[in-house]
DNA sequence: TAGTTCGACTGGTATAGACAACTAGTTATA
DNA sequence: TATAACTAGTTGTCTATACCAGTCGAACTA
């Protein structure tokens, strides 16, 4: 059961290993995070060069399902949690349209929480909560202008480096928090006084307002994230009749 | 001025290679579809391995920026006419989500063009146009209903085959059309008898609706894409009010 | 005990060469 | 003339080997 490799197959051996290692990813006989064999075993093992062991592992890392880290070993990823949530990131989704993506961090400051925020969150109103504010470029053009609002006894300690980091990393690794669902809520909007501003559009342009909620797995709310897109450089026009 | 390559940098020989040839193809020293030396080439004028420079190319391969054929040659590739509009593709969209999209074709017909399509289309109504319809899923489920009207006389010979494949392809390399821009249309709707049937969702549940229009360089619409997605797997709540 | 060195592991880079598969043009043949 | 065979080019696959560069623990040393 164990030599599923042929050599004299018309399919190439790199591809057959590359399946035989995807297949145990995928029946969770290798799980997230665990290091499979080393280069140097599958190629003992299966009677075949190092380097063709390589051309399969790396296009298994090309297409995201191991990852290598030089003298430790090749490990299978975990999932983004983007990904988990069913989520496009902004990186994501503006390099998918060809674009380069950067962020501009313009605020981060603690402050106290208001009415909508407050219940978002599920905390008292005056509460102490995180407010990072970011704006969001494609090609160093402002298309979104973001804020985050985290309750600041639930993510203690955050500063403006992990900020400038991943969050969600921080959050499940260093906090220990799991993430695990998210809703999103999309309406249309007219860009107010401060956002016209920032990115650089007449104040009552239509815009695109995108409210996510981010739960922990006990059901606690982690973050409220409110971002105002730019309606015409998405080329969205919205209007509100109905159909 | 032809050996940039420094084979005792620190940084590795296929490294070098690769930024060499990006930085032509970013200067427009190869342009679009054009063939590059050939591996053998590279390695001999270099005088470094033939799998270094296979190194080099694969990864720009990889990135999008070369595409090989076997027996012809390695090419600089075409930027992806979704790229050039700046519109993200259902297929993509669904894989940065983590999702398996697949495509359904359910209907394709000759039918008359009625008032709004005939009017986006710039065609009079009554004249023939293509009506091909698909259901849009991710993981088996289905995400969306999108048709798609094209104007008989401008896309002649479109059929059944070529719609399963890509069909900007087609209008770019058979026909010799070049498609230039497209705006897109977004608003919130609520799902009719037919959209509800093929959703497999309520009638009257939120959808969205997005329309495209995708014009050739001189200044003819060529289609007309309406797509209708399901609020609910979207997890957008759509709602109406103004901020 | 604390620190250092060493060795055995990992992946990273690079070589030189071989043959297969495919493409396209040329040449020889029926 | 049409067809087949050849040829020279391309990328595709694979081998066997070498050495470099991190990691980590065990053994050695001050």
């Amino acid at each position: 059961m164990k030599n599923m490799i042929d050599k004299y197959s018309p399919l190439p051996i790199y591809y057959q290993i590359e399946e035989a290692i995807k297949g145990r990813i995928e029946k969770g006989e290798l799980q997230e995070g665990e290091m499979i064999p080393s280069e140097r075993e599958y190629a003992e093992t299966y009677g075949i060069s190092r380097m063709t062991v390589r051309q399969a592992i790396t296009n298994l890392v090309n297409d995201g399902y191991l990852t290598r880290r030089k003298g430790k070993g090749t490990f299978v990823a975990n999932q983004k949690i983007e990904q988990k949530l069913g989520l496009t990131s902004f990186t994501e989704d503006m390099k998918a349209r060809g674009l380069k993506p950067s962020t501009k961090l313009i605020d981060f400051q603690v402050s106290d929480a208001r009415g909508k925020i407050a219940s978002g969150l599920g905390i008292h109103p005056g509460d102490e909560i995180y407010e990072i504010q970011r704006v969001r470029l494609a090609d160093n053009i402002p298309m979104a202008l973001e804020t985050t609002y985290l309750a600041a006894d639930l993510v203690k300690g955050l500063n403006q480096r992990i900020v400038q980091g991943s969050l969600y990393q921080y959050v499940e690794e260093e906090l220990g928090l799991s993430i695990d669902y998210a809703t999103q809520e999309l309406e249309a909007s007219v860009a107010r006084e401060t956002e016209s501003e920032v990115l650089r559009i007449a104040k009552g342009t239509p815009v695109l307002l995108i409210r996510r909620y981010t739960y922990l797995k006990d059901g606690r709310p982690l973050e409220l994230v409110q971002s105002i897109y730019r309606g015409d450089r998405y080329k969205f026009i919205i209007d509100m009749q109905r159909g």
